[in-house]
RNA sequence: GCCGCCAUCGUCUAGUCCGGUCUAGGACGCCAGGUUUUCAUCCUGGUAACAGGGGUUCGAAUCCCCUUGGCGGUACCA
């Protein structure tokens, strides 16, 4: 850790698309660790590659972040003591860097051109060895140098690393890793058009902002000595680095789009809500020490602890977040639950209701609701349109069961809605149910073989909440027509 | 090919660093039962795993080696 600042940690995504599901788990970890040790979590956008920016990544960054609740203290929106927080505008910043490392003889410059790369790599690979740069252009003369790159020749700045020995990486989710230096390839850290590569800005960002800790996904792992070379050419002490495992899609290679949907922000437009999703990614990896799984934000917070997390990769499954969205939509205020709720509900239908029948109607609907995007069709049965229209399609057959035929059941309703005539207690759901119930008890029947009919008849399906509870919400007018009319 | 990472129920995982308390725990899913007018919720129970082989040790899921498998990296992408 630097002196004089406790914990940095930054995440640091390119804009390059829609943001991935997978990067938002790692800006989670990131900004747990932050929150918990009181420290900064800073976002960084890395867009030195220009051929691969999409116009409007940067703002869909922005926006998955805020939904997620993980809104960053330093960026290029908020601002903050180490700006710009856009890599391409510290360009200076790492072609001072670069030049340094070549004065210092840990970098060089290299005319090669793309052809004679690509020849040396066929070579290499027909030869089965590992593709490498074979430091050709390290042997250049320092005064042939300077000449051909003062005349404006294509050139590229490539670290200059050691052919023999080893570096020793610790790694706060793996413990130790060694690399050799004789596996390692001169990879390039400035570009022929002056922008770094990820190797240099990285690593030259990440000191001058003072991050503490890099945290970031395994993909990086590899690449972790030429960073380490870096910081130490330059003298500098490196952050302490944390590799998180890979999100994996259900054939166990790295989650992609071709498992489905893994954009951020389709997650928000799907009805799952962003503290479900916060702590179903947090229990990828990470795990709490007493079992107890449905947790807040503050307690993941609390008891997250970087080092416990899982080196091994996860696979991202649906059907524990569908779960786990679930026990959140059951737990949430049911007020917030009908504010959240509104934009996922069809427009049309929802200007022919009242916030009063749309609160009762989802107090209803809510045990049964798993995603938000279901109101629609868990509601669409207290709507007399839709209904007007199923009903022309129903088929009553599917009203006969084993211990009844259809007509039998229909008898059923006819002796239900007589009983309604008789009905002149307040309109209410357990009203209704106290005195249905005595009543079907004192003719001697039971109570399935009329409340199933009954409900089948109010909401056209074998599935549905409760028949008094459907009643209550119906109101006795439209409780009454829609029994009148499925009879006939 | 080379380098690296990883390896416990179908899935997420606890346990591994500091061997015995592990006849391997929790959650999701699934199955069964209960509540019940259906579904859901809720409650109870069940199902199911230490990749394989060698060591080390009185004793290994835990330590070591090998094999196998999976994944990642191997770009003037990040």
């Amino acid at each position: 850790m630097r002196s004089g600042r406790g914990v940095r940690v930054r995440f640091a995504p390119s804009p390059t698309g829609e943001p991935h599901v997978g990067s938002i788990w790692t800006a989670l970890f990131n900004f747990l660790f932050a929150r918990q040790t009181g420290g900064a979590f800073v976002l960084r956008l890395e867009d030195t590659d220009q051929k691969r920016l999409v116009p409007g990544a940067a703002e869909k960054i922005y926006q998955a972040l805020d939904w997620y609740g993980l809104t960053p203290d330093e960026g290029p929106q908020r601002g903050g003591p180490f700006r710009p927080y856009v890599q391409s505008q510290r360009r200076e910043l790492h072609q001072q860097h670069a030049r340094q490392l070549v004065e210092q003889g840990n970098a060089y410059y290299c005319f090669c051109t793309t052809e004679r790369l690509e020849q040396l790599r066929q070579a290499q690979v027909a030869a089965k060895r590992a593709p490498r740069y074979d430091k050709h252009c390290a042997a250049i003369p320092l005064a042939e140098v300077s000449r051909r790159v003062a005349s404006g020749e294509n050139a590229v700045i490539r670290i200059n690393l050691p052919l023999t020995g080893t570096v020793v990486h610790h790694d706060i989710i793996r413990r130790q890793v060694t690399f050799r230096y004789d596996q390692l390839d001169d990879s390039v850290l400035l570009k022929s058009d002056g922008f770094p590569t990820y190797h240099l800005a990285n690593v030259v960002d990440d000191h001058v902002m003072e991050i503490s800790h890099v945290i970031r996904a395994e993909e990086w792992l590899p690449s972790v000595p030429k960073h380490l070379f870096l910081h130490r050419a330059f003298g500098w002490e490196p952050p302490q680095f944390a590799h998180l495992p890979l999100l994996l899609g259900s054939d166990r290679s790295k989650l992609s789009k071709r498992h489905g949907a893994t954009s951020a922000l389709s997650f928000r437009d799907e009805g799952y809500l962003p503290e479900a999703m916060r702590n179903f990614l947090a229990l990828m990896g990470w795990h709490p020490k007493d079992d107890r799984e449905v947790r807040s934000l503050e307690e993941l917070i609390r008891d997250f602890r970087l080092a416990d997390v899982n080196p091994s990769g996860a696979i991202f499954d649906r059907t524990k977040l569908d779960w786990l969205n679930g026990v959140y939509i059951r737990s949430m205020d049911i007020d917030e639950f009908v504010r959240r709720v509104e934009p996922f509900w069809h427009q049309a239908r929802l200007a022919q209701v009242s916030n009063e029948w749309r609160r009762a109607a989802l107090m209803i609907v809510r045990d049964r609701m798993r995603r938000l995007s279901e109101v629609d069709d868990l509601t669409a049965f207290g709507f007399s349109s839709v209904w007007d229209e199923q009903r022309r399609l129903f088929d009553f057959g599917t009203m006969a069961t084993r211990h009844r035929t259809a007509a039998q059941a229909k008898g059923e309703i006819d002796w239900f809605m007589d009983w309604l005539d008789t009905f002149s207690e307040p309109w209410n759901a357990t009203s209704l149910k106290i005195n249905a119930l005595a009543a079907i008890a004192a003719a001697g029947k039971k109570n399935g073989d009329v409340l199933w009919p009954v409900r089948v008849g109010l909401t056209l399906r074998p599935a549905s909440p409760d028949v008094f509870d459907v009643m209550q919400l119906l109101g006795k007018g439209e409780t009454r027509r829609r029994l009148r009319t499925f009879l006939t």
